[in-house]
Parts: C-alpha cells; structure tokens; sequence
DNA sequence: TGCCAGGTGATCG
DNA sequence: CGATCACATGGC
C-alpha cells in the first residue's frame, strides 16, 4: 500500500479541519494523525514539517479524491487577508483557526450527517453517525461508509432504534425516500423539500456538500458570535443573515467557519 | 434536576 | 407571514 505525500503545504491543520464541525467521522490518533472515511475510503492523514502524507493513497487516488476534499487548489491566505482587512475580530477568528480548509464532501452523507446534527452536540453526533454507519452501512475496509439511500429508505425506525437517532430517525427515512424517488437536491429550495431540512441545515449542506461558499448558516453559536462580537441583537437572525451578507459576501462560509471555530473555542 | 446541543415541523393567530 | 411548542437523547 502506497502513501502519497504533499509537499509546502500553507493554510492547512489538520486539528482545525476536523474538529471545526463540518464533519464527523475523522478521529485523532494518538500521534496527533487523523483517520477517517469518505468517498468510500478509509485513510490515515498526517501533517510533519510542511508535509502531509496520505496513507494509503496512490498519486490518482490523490488526484480524483483527496485534493478535491481538501480543497487544495484554494488560497486561503487570500481569503483571509480579504476577510480580515478591518475586521479585528475575524482577524482574532482566523488567526486561531488559521488552518481551517472547507472539505467538498460527499452530498448524500452530508445531507445525512446535517439531519442528525440538528438540536444535537458534537459529540453526540458522531456517536450517532458512526452507530448508524455499521448498523447500515457498506464496509469498507476495517470501517464502514455512510448508509446508501436506497438501504435507509428501506428501514423502519424500529430498525434504526439502536442508533438512538431520537425524532430524527423519521426524519432520516423521509429523507432518504425522497431522494430515491426524486434524485439528489440540486439548489436551496430542493433541500428545504426534504424532510427535517430547514434554513440552518440546507446552508451547511450547501457548505459542505454543494460548494456554495457564500453560504452563512446560523446556529446557536454562530448566533452567540454575531451578539457578542459583532453587536447585533440576539433574536435578529434576520439582521446576522444581512451583515454577512453585506460584510463577507461570496465568502461567507468561510467567515462563518473562521467565527464557529472561535467562539466554541472561548466559550469552553 | 433542568438546561443545553451546528433546529425543524406542526399549529395557531 | 411570525411566534410558540414538542420533539429523543445524553452530558453536565
């Protein structure tokens, strides 16, 4: 099995990638690595000196898979230059989460993955998504891949009562009906068709599954920033959703996770 | 114990 | 429309 290594990598930790909550199935190991699944493979990511090593990975492997998810043909000194000029506290943001990259992920597994985060913890989540990947999941190689559509739609919530998804379970099944039957949301109001999808949901699988980098979902942390940082009213999802919108723009994901990343970080 | 977590659906005016 | 409430689960 081959490793493939990337050389003078810039803007890129692994720490701040994964834990920064926009996915759930990368676990750290005790050498400071990653190992994770996605797009059907299960690899070991490790930053040394400049150098990421994807292990196993073969150079097309990297090509078609990994330099995609990882984002690496963005520059996000850029990005954070752009974002940062006047703005000290997203200055503050992004120099803690300076190495934050916004993964393309897998559309099916993030619409999945965004259900059960909903009224959820961290945490939790990955309890659950990890539960339901070996109650119903493919296996691959010593793991197991998100559930396919066609096998969720196909369960009942009995079925899916050891993943202890709660209410979401129905949510989930619905879901994973509709997408049988009418194929894979293509735009925001599709998503919000789906069963258990609303406005703070469809904005992160816009995110992280469709590449619409404008997108700003509001959660209740990212709801504490705007108050607490940046002045605006605490119920005024409305005035939050226009400052981003007027102050970072096309690069409101972005800004949004910079800011998520943050605020958990000085609110522990 | 009651409150909280990357909220949404149903209901009511 | 907008506001309110119920909804599973588990950690603190």
């Amino acid at each position: 099995m081959s490793k493939y290594i990337i050389e003078d990598i810039k803007d890129f930790d692994l720490d701040h990638i994964f834990d920064c909550g926009q996915c759930f199935r990368w676990e750290k190991q005790p050498d400071g690595s990653y190992s994770g699944t996605a797009f059907n493979k299960v690899v070991n990511m490790q930053v040394d000196s400049g150098q990421l090593t994807i292990d196993p990975c073969t150079k097309e492997e990297y090509e078609s898979i990994w330099r995609t998810y990882l984002d690496m043909d963005r520059d996000y000194g850029a990005i954070k230059k752009t974002l940062c000029a006047d703005d000290p506290v997203m200055k503050k943001a992004a120099d803690y989460g300076y190495g934050i990259r916004i993964l393309n992920q897998d559309l099916w597994e993030t619409i999945v993955s965004f259900i059960i985060s909903q009224n959820n913890n961290i945490p939790r989540i990955k309890g659950c998504i990890e539960r339901l990947c070996q109650l119903a999941g493919e296996p691959v190689a010593d793991s197991f891949a998100i559930p396919v559509a066609e096998k969720l739609a196909s369960m009942t919530e009995e079925d899916l009562a050891g993943v202890r998804l709660g209410y979401r379970s129905r949510y989930l099944i619905e879901t994973a009906k509709c997408v049988c039957d009418k194929g894979l949301p293509e735009n925001e109001e599709q998503l919000l068709d789906l069963c258990g999808v609303g406005p703070k949901v469809a904005n992160c699988i816009l995110l992280f599954g469709m590449n619409k980098y404008d997108s700003f979902p509001i959660d209740v942390w990212v709801r504490r920033v705007m108050h607490e940082l940046y002045g605006i009213a605490e119920n005024d999802k409305k005035a939050m959703t226009v400052y981003a919108r007027e102050h970072f723009g096309d690069l409101g994901g972005f800004a949004q996770q910079y800011l998520f990343y943050y605020i958990r970080s000085i609110t522990e």
